[in-house]
RNA sequence: GCGCCCUUAGCUCAAUUGGCAGAGCAAAUGACUCUUAAUCAUUAGGUUGUAGGUUCGAUUCCUACAGGGCGCACCA
């Protein structure tokens, strides 16, 4: 950063900063009163006449677009609600404020009042009467130049490495008027989830996400040392084994949006810390929840739909979804009976459609690898793949009518997990056997299998209600609401290597 | 982790077979009292990601490294 402090343009800014306190303007305020933003301004004027003198306001924000004329200039301040014209005169503001408009630049926070008018071109403008430096800006931000063709924002040159982007999030946010609606879109159908969750009588709460064992899912954590302890803790993969020692202690519905985090790959849909929504139900199994989730993902995405902008990406549901049960889909994929197969028939087959690395992979992992490869990733429409095998699903309960098989969905669109869903295990001693097969597995190598968590267990031994459980990856789900291609555009600060 | 591609001014991008590194915006100075990608004139701004190599000469060709993008693999 050595050159850019000796950069021409944040000296200029310094100059400007000391000439301000020279002449006595405080650089940075405390507070200013405003009386409209940008549009409620607008909206102020109404269909007001051009020349007379409409509502006074007192507005603030970011100077985004300078036009000096001499005796006049224009300028655009930009608010959370939108941009706003100003107009200066010298003969209005008088010699010695209009010469102080010299110390401004783009990025600078300003207040301004004065009567709102309307130009000749049909702008709603302020007449500026007085203005205030707010904070001054010391580093220019990457201002693009907008331009309205045929009623549409057009930007032109801009913020565009992506990098640069996700890094200084707040210089994106700050130029972007899109992303800020963005990250508002994502704020709505979070909120709109909680309300729906709240309606029907689910209570939220917070678990740890510090824990000295993690379950609940498949994957490889963060770990973590507590000094005082001396033990180690691991970063949650999961909410789900605490939320159900709640449905054992009564609160028998209960939800929690939080960041589970996994130690894996970062790409266009994965990030090591990301957005998890768990909810759990008493007394209902999974099919209860599968019309909870339909319902679920109406509300979010009339949410989402809510903001104009986003609106016809959004996608229109219309549930039911289909079903789709997992072990007629792979057979008929594959053209075999995959459960009969034993291991070396399964792991040939696997080689056969393309899974690589097969004699490392257990049987689960290869059984799970092939439905991935040939059923999940042809899923384009909203769909509940259910019933899942048992071997896949440690904390499911056995399927009615079929013990090979569990009462589990998972829903899937645009190729995508985007639900997981049990009639959640509580029979405690089927439920140890299940943990012991997953540390037989764990010790026989794979990485992902789960330990026995016996608290967990003495929970259950209490007795725990029949509970449908459902998980919404909640990045993702807004991904496809949203017709975002990359997770990093979901999250404000996702997690980037050091500069 | 593997493969391909990218890295040039504060920002967005050029640069012909290897031959003096350019433009727009932003910035500075000046002109301009209804502009809106304001306009006009002038000025400044660069160790071309880093370190080596080939060459009379490298932004350009080669190697390594760093960062990034995209695909594949793993996972939600």
């Amino acid at each position: 950063m050595t050159s850019a402090e000796a950069s021409a343009v944040l000296l200029a800014r310094r100059a400007k900063l000391d000439q301000l306190v020279e002449r006595g303007i405080a650089p940075f305020a405390y507070r200013y009163e405003r009386t409209h933003d940008a549009r409620r301004a607008v909206a102020a004027l109404g269909d007001g006449p051009s020349d007379a003198a409409g509502p006074e306001v007192r507005v603030a924000g970011r100077l985004v677009a300078w036009r000096a004329h001499g005796k006049t200039a224009f300028a655009h301040l930009a608010d959370a609600s939108g941009r706003l014209q100003l107009y200066f005169r010298r003969d209005e503001l008088g010699e010695e404020r209009f010469a102080a408009l010299d110390l401004l630049d783009l990025g600078d926070v300003i207040g301004a009042d004065g009567p709102l008018f309307r130009t000749k071109t049909g702008e709603v403008t302020v007449r500026v009467r007085s203005f205030e430096l707010l904070a001054k800006s010391l580093r220019p931000l990457p201002f693009g130049k907008e331009e309205v063709v045929d009623g549409r924002t057009v930007m032109h040159s801009g913020f565009a490495d992506a990098e640069q982007r996700s890094r200084q999030r707040y210089a994106d946010l700050a130029v972007h008027s899109d992303v800020r609606e963005l990250f508002v879109a994502r704020s709505r159908m979070v909120s709109a989830i909680r309300r729906f969750l709240d309606a029907r009588d689910f209570i939220e709460v917070e678990t740890p996400v510090l824990q000295p064992l993690y379950g609940g899912a498949t994957a490889r954590p963060f770990v973590t040392k507590h000094e005082a302890l001396d033990m180690p803790l691991y970063l949650r993969i999961a909410d789900e084994l605490y939320l159900k020692r709640l449905i054992v202690g009564g609160l028998e519905r209960v939800y929690e949006i939080g960041h589970d985090f996994r130690n894996e790959g970062i790409d266009r849909t994965h990030n090591p810390e990301f957005t998890m929504l768990e909810f759990y139900q008493a007394y209902a199994d999974y099919r209860d929840m599968m019309g909870v989730v339909e319902a679920l993902l109406v509300a979010a995405a009339d949410a989402v739909r809510s903001d104009a902008s986003l609106a016809e990406r959004v996608p229109v549901f219309q549930p039911p979804f289909p079903r789709v049960e997992w072990v007629p889909a792979l057979n008929h994929a594959l053209g075999s009976d995959a459960l009969s197969l034993d291991l070396a028939a399964l792991r040939s087959a696997a080689e056969r459609v393309g899974i690589e690395h097969v004699a490392s992979l257990s049987r689960p992992k290869i059984l799970d690898e092939m439905f991935q490869a040939l059923v999940e990733a042809q899923l384009e429409a909203p769909t509940f793949v259910i019933d899942y095998p048992r071997e896949l699903s440690p904390l499911a309960k056995p399927k009615r009518g079929d013990p090979r098989l569990t009462e589990r969905f998972e829903l899937f669109a645009h190729g995508k997990e985007m639900a997981n869903a049990f009639s959640e295990l509580n029979d405690p001693i089927d439920q140890r056997a299940r943990f012991e097969a997953q540390a037989a597995l764990r010790a026989a190598g794979d990485r992902e299998a789960s330990g026995v968590d016996e608290d967990y267990l003495r929970a259950m031994e209490y007795g725990m209600p029949p509970t449908g459980g459902v998980g919404i990856g909640i990045d993702r789900l807004f991904m496809y609401l949203s017709g975002t291609a990359h997770i990093r555009d979901v999250i404000l600060f996702p997690t980037m290597r050091p500069e």
